[in-house]
DNA sequence: ACAAATAGTGTGTCCGCACACACGTTTCTT
DNA sequence: AAGAAACGTGTGTGCGGACACACTATTTGT
């Protein structure tokens, strides 16, 4: 298509009054190149816009990009198998269209092991690195070392505030806090009185804390703003260690003994506990119940209708993005978005997926 | 990558013990084979489960795919501006991928035009159909016109039941109805004695009236299945032809001196209008307002609050599915999910996007 | 019976790009 | 000063498939 829009390197190359051979080398940095040409070849390429044709590169190129990612480990129906669908997603569908991508898998479930890993993955030839900042000391530490060693990253579901990542793909957890203080103060308009609300933070991996703080500055942040505080009375309670189910139920039924809640809000994906508990005590009236993530037993909850509201941040999508934009950067040079918001979803019974 | 996992039309030419050009014909269908070797050569690519790489396809194919896209003529920032923003982001993507793909647009105001200019696209010379079914009648009538010259067609937002189609892309609206009615019946738990509800229908183009009446359904189903009608009182106000602000302005006006409702459920995407004399007329306390469909006006009034929810089904990724589900279908003959349906997402103020 | 049409098959070029390699020119070495 | 290295540039091949064309063997028409 020399008379169509499509410009080829063959353009690129005629225009400068170069040879593609040179061209190919500017765009691969390939060097050995004089730097006047270099200069010149790169304008004419802004200029111009040059696309390069995906199916050709991919086509000619029997490059195999590795990607190392490094995410915390998880049982199945975890919230992090949620990314995961998504990354193994896009790779498949990229490898089935003549791609060669491949995943070296690296996981955590501690600070020491997020840190070991992370470092591991710099040794090996990987392209491309996209991870989930555990703890801030140590990513600071492996980010900084990326940088150094030139491999580009990406940041998913938790940011790290201005380091050099290629793109930061996930959402504000403030927002998220907002998001469901709107929904609570909504639902318990009617209520004469005050009315009374627990937040409830379950962490379960050792990233979590962060979000689920900000999740709360962020709940909170909403009645502040509104001046509504006087209207209700708020109780924050931190389960961090309450790992089985009989220690969650023993908490409950303790705070049940004092008052029963109009709304509850668990700022983490472990919804299902709370949920579980007030099966078991069935509170009257049924305390407004909200949570994070779209996990296989959240999703029963709701169908039950145990749990009313579950927030979501597009974590399957999360993954399938991170991939995509690693690849785009990767084979097309091409410059990805700094920061790629997920949309928050709100799901209830009736607009469930499936 | 002949020792590789991938099979070309080579390996295949060299297994079935003749040309390339022989396997390409059988491929595409030209003829000029003979029956047992046309045989043989389909066993074999069965057999090896052949793949065409598609780079290579997209590559050598000259082909420019052309798209006719039959929808609601519209103003800017209506809805149908949404798929139409998908349709073109995706051809848009998939042109600078090295594709060829070109878009003719046919849009109609009524029932006549519909028809009229559906009919229009058969004879010209369009590889693939994506429309929006308007009434009921004249699809029936397209559908086999298409269908009888050979067409592929995919239908988006409303679906036409039974239809031959590639494949169906939106949502039910029965499911938008009954995700409206949860968020209220939820909101309006906490008031005692009958909670005075609206249901307004405010339609815009002609084929909106069938989407419109179906999540009313789903709407009164809701209450009806869980059996609140005793503790609700219900009224339906059509508003079908009131295009201008002041008509509007004028009925609301006069209902609103009868009963001042805890809730109002619009039933399309002009909400707006029902924010509008809301605003001037500023009953207290404040009905819950909710609505469907993020467009600019509507998103507007999601800011300053006077809209309290908006429910919307991704419209513009219906039309981004559209076409990448044609094209997948068209050249690489791939089978597409027969019915692809979008998500339901509840915006308000906090979650907006952007 | 012989030219013309046709069915059936193989060959070659091109799509846009990546990459190995060849080649000519400087600049270092010692 | 002559060879080696480094630099800068151009050429050629191949990726897998689409498609035009060439060619042969057979059938058809008159």
């Amino acid at each position: 298509m020399a008379n169509g829009t499509h410009i080829r390197i063959k353009d690129i190359a005629e225009k400068a009054g170069c040879s593609i051979g040179t061209v190919d080398r500017v765009i691969h940095n390939r060097g050995k190149v004089s730097e006047p040409v270099r200069e010149r070849i790169l304008q004419i390429i802004k200029e111009l816009d040059y696309k390069p044709n995906v199916n050709a590169r991919v086509l000619a190129s029997k490059h195999t990009l590795i990607l190392g990612i490094l995410l915390p480990s998880y049982k199945k129906g975890e919230y992090w198998e949620l990314p995961r669908l998504g990354i193994d997603e896009a790779i498949e569908r990229y490898n089935e269209q003549g791609y060669n991508i491949e995943a070296r898998w690296f996981t955590y479930n501690s600070a020491e092991k997020y840190y070991r890993e992370g470092m591991k993955m710099i040794s090996e030839e990987i392209d491309g690195i996209i991870l989930n900042p555990a703890t801030y000391k140590e990513s600071v530490r492996l980010v900084r070392s990326f940088f150094q060693n030139n491999k580009p990253f990406i940041l998913i579901d938790s940011d790290i505030h201005g380091t050099p990542s290629l793109s930061f793909i996930g959402k504000d957890p403030v927002q998220s806090g907002l998001t469901v203080a709107k929904l609570i103060h909504q639902m318990t308009r009617y209520i004469t009185g005050r009315k009374k609300v627990w937040t409830i933070n379950l962490a379960s991996s050792p990233n979590q804390s962060y979000a689920l703080l900000a999740r709360e500055i962020g709940f909170m942040n909403y009645f502040a703003d509104k001046q509504l505080q006087e209207n209700y009375s708020f109780r924050t309670i931190d389960m961090n260690d309450a790992g089985t189910q009989k220690a969650v139920d023993e908490q409950i039924e303790a705070l049940l003994g004092k008052e029963n809640p109009h709304a509850i809000y668990v700022t983490g994906s472990r919804v299902y506990k709370i949920a579980g508990s007030l099966k078991k005590f069935r509170p009257e009236p049924k305390p407004l119940l909200i949570g994070h993530d779209l996990i296989p037993r959240n999703i029963n909850c709701v169908r039950d209708e145990t749990i009313d509201f579950l927030i979501e941040e597009e974590a399957r999508r999360q993954g399938y993005l991170a991939v995509e934009s690693m690849i785009r950067s990767l084979t097309y040079k091409e410059a990805i978005q700094k920061k790629q918001m997920m949309n928050l979803m709100i799901y209830t019974r009736e607009n469930l997926p499936l």
